[in-house]
DNA sequence: TATTGTTATACTCTATAACTATA
DNA sequence: TATAGTTATAGAGTATAACAATA
């Protein structure tokens, strides 16, 4: 059968995009995290004390959806959080927090390099290069 | 603030992918079709009395997905359908449905040319055929 | 036995609107 | 007025299991 989308880089993109996704899912499975919680806790990580909106707009998270994520890291005992203002609050890894990050880390790495088995450093920076360009031809 | 999944290929991959599905479910929002359905009627144009389940197949929807899509261009008066065997169920556009793919193709060429503005034949080919490698290194 | 299509259902991610409290 | 966080809700896409009818 004839597949007309299969030179339409959305398409390709979206499949490709499904692909890896279903396998981050699974490969985070042994740590109880989704992927979008995951993806909450490298950036407390990566930031500690960052307010929570502000890793909603870096991780194009809305405000209203960020609320249950991070609920869930609070109940599962891997986040503090702290008001920062009256308004704001801040979030940090404890212990077990960032043990389960390094976790993550790694097989989020492994993950990753199923993923890229011929291509280079080079060709590598060159495709993320792409996929930021596609992303940042946002129209308005 | 710092964003450690900038790096990564899946993350890229599933933010240019919402982009361009944001986009494309925008550009095509005149035609009442939400993108699968679109694809879904694309893949009975280009294959003229296809059975439900193939098309499925090939576009990675699952049979009991495909029911309720081809049911909403069924009730839009867009599609034939009559019976293959006894089980199967042959697809075809009708008059109205082949005017509706025209437009659809169209508004899709649009969209696709707002992402590829830099990148020439040969680079959107190579770069489409690093998209089909990543989709197929999926693992079992 | 395997396949087609269907129904029912659940989950994940996303989107919007409305509310409070603080700045 | 604008922002942070919350609640409630809806939609779109995807996933599985079970069923009847047919191959």
């Amino acid at each position: 059968m004839i597949n007309p989308l299969d030179e339409l880089l959305g398409y390709r993109l979206r499949r490709a995009s499904a692909v890896m996704m279903t396998d981050l899912a699974r490969s985070l499975e042994p740590t109880g995290l989704r992927p979008t919680e995951a993806s909450v806790l490298l950036a407390i990580a990566a930031n500690p004390a960052v307010v929570q909106s502000e890793i909603g707009r870096a991780l194009g998270i809305q405000r209203a959806n960020m609320t249950p994520i991070v609920a869930t890291l609070l109940a599962r005992g891997l986040v503090d959080r702290s008001a920062s203002d009256g308004r704001s609050k801040s979030l940090v890894l404890n212990e077990w927090g960032q043990a389960l990050t390094r976790e993550v880390k790694a097989r989020i790495d492994t993950h990753e390099a199923q993923f890229m088995p011929e291509l280079d450093a080079d060709a590598k920076q060159l495709l993320l290069a792409q996929l930021r360009s596609v992303e940042g031809a946002r129209r308005h």
